[in-house]
DNA sequence: TTGAAAGCGCTAACAG
DNA sequence: CTGTTAGCGCTTTCAA
């Protein structure tokens, strides 16, 4: 009991003491197991973060952030990844809760009923449960702390802004992942705000697989459509930057004329579309950021026992940065 | 116990029992407590991998391998970085190691005496440890299991690959990073395969910061310093390919003759140097499959309980592969 | 086939 | 300032 004392609040241990303790701690190599303590405190120190790729460097960001903000706090992250999965996020919510997790972070706000309702469960029980990535819109209610921005909201940037490049028609390139929400999150709202502006919109949907190489191959086959149709100003949208890497590379190879003729337009600010030739425009989100403030808010709210479980989760914005590259 | 005993073998259980178990799992929702069996079973559900850094491509993907194949057999990855540094890494095993982690996967056979001792301490008690992305040359013994690669080797197949180019002249650029040990390997292997063909040689330092922006900058101070003397076909080699990018846009921008008078081979093909303009040569590593065989590995050993825990550990060899691009 | 008893390693609460 | 007691939620073992 001493010792375990002496651990968590030297200053409660008479000096003698302390130091019998310290050296002892030394001749063992003595570690205290973190299971035995969170089973026995009600605390545990694992935060719980399911994202749908780690690979993927938005998340990857995103992961590093948090990591580093929740080792301030003492805390450790249990990753795991659904692969764009409602199904498999729900397995990986039911197996999370098992380690009675401090908090837990999800990726977006879609999740199935029964993810809903464990997770509701959770946060009624004191866990922290926030959602990254993603924001309700205005209007519509959030069960819980949001750390992100909202898509469609951020899909109409992206039109308006090649809109106000001068692109007379619109096109939004969406992902090829069926349950990527966000992607076509941002897609529906770049094609109202098309339509809003007056102007012709298209919407495709690259194929499964590897995203630069589908990113080219959808682009050239709308390019073929188009055929000999006399070019209008098209302004192009991309679900992410993979395919918008693709993309334009292909559009270099078919000779389009950019920006002139055709403007492409990322998202995520990936690494691999930073130094295309040419260079790709994008929408930048700092993933870093989302991490270390979904720490921040995790840390906060651990330490702040005064904040009640009823109160009003709320949203944390970040605002996308437009970069124009190669214009 | 009788619901417990149902979890885990549900056929050693009477049909009515089972029925209404089952029934009051779904009331309740219970999910049982993964810290408690732990802790009475003596068995962790829960895997310790310490890298560098999640953030970067190498990592994330060699996580997302491991995160995938550790999920098949149950297990959960616990996440934490070190940036590069041996004094973080040993805090992070110490405390880690209060996880009772049921084994441990480390970037890298280079570690403190403390972090040393308290591996093959773990190691002598049954945990399976892991350095992974390293290799001991042979002839050097190595305490744990290794899956990797031979850094110097590849450093010397970079610089063999380059004199078999027609290069005359070599250069390293070596990471600003102090402790990526690897890196620093690849330069040795490098410099002393240089030498051995007879080959001048020559050893950069990229500044510590953004690599890509501090490879364009040593490139550029080092083509500034080469001045006038007369062009002599120089192959450079890089410790990675955020370096490599770097150098290889500051190369076009001061227009040297590539591949021609200046041959380029970065290190780890990262997304970002996939699409360069005029394509960066690289050596290729297989980062997922690293984070697949660590997970088979760890499966397997914690399966097999007729593994002694005196049983050699052995190297699994990652072959790299050269990738010559724009050539 | 089921359940009772004991204990994993720790901490909360209280007594000295 | 230190130590005792009880118990966190589960599994192991053994008895019924």
């Amino acid at each position: 009991m001493t010792v375990s004392r002496f651990l968590r609040s030297p200053e409660r241990v008479a000096r003698d003491t302390a130091t019998h303790i310290q050296q002892a701690l030394q001749v063992t190599g003595y570690s205290p197991n973190l299971q035995a303590g969170s089973l026995a405190s009600g605390r545990s120190q694992a935060v719980a973060v399911i994202v749908p790729n780690i690979a993927h460097s938005i998340f990857a960001d995103t992961l590093h952030g948090l990591g580093a903000g929740l080792q301030l706090a003492g805390l450790h992250m249990i990753v795991s990844s659904t692969g764009y999965s409602l199904a498999q996020e729900e397995q990986q919510v039911r197996t999370m809760l098992g380690w009675a997790p401090a908090a837990i972070v999800l990726t977006g706000r879609m999740h199935l009923p029964a993810t809903q309702l464990l997770l509701m469960a959770a946060q009624q029980r004191g866990t922290p449960v926030v959602e990254i990535w993603d924001q309700s819109p205005q209007g519509e209610a959030h069960a819980f702390q949001q750390i992100g921005f909202d898509h469609a909201r951020v899909g109409a940037l992206m039109a308006q802004a090649l809109a106000e490049r001068g692109y007379l028609q619109l096109v939004f390139m969406d992902s090829g992942v069926e349950e990527d929400f966000r992607a076509h999150e941002r897609a529906q709202g770049f094609l109202a705000k098309a339509a809003s502006l007056g102007l012709e919109a298209k919407h495709l949907h690259a194929a499964m697989g590897e995203p630069v190489e589908q990113g080219g191959q959808c682009f050239a086959a709308w390019h073929a459509q188009q055929g000999s149709a006399q070019p209008i100003r098209c302004g192009m949208g991309f679900a992410n930057d993979l395919l918008a890497t693709g993309a334009l590379l292909q559009a270099q190879r078919l000779r389009c004329r950019m920006p002139k003729e055709m403007g492409l337009l990322g998202f995520g600010d990936f690494p691999v579309g930073r130094y295309c030739q040419g260079g790709l425009s994008t929408m930048h989100i700092d993933g870093e950021r989302i991490g270390q403030a979904c720490a921040e808010y995790i840390s906060q709210r651990l330490s702040s026992h005064g904040l009640s479980v009823t109160d009003q989760p709320s949203q944390i914005v970040l605002q996308p940065r437009l970069l124009w590259r190669g214009f």
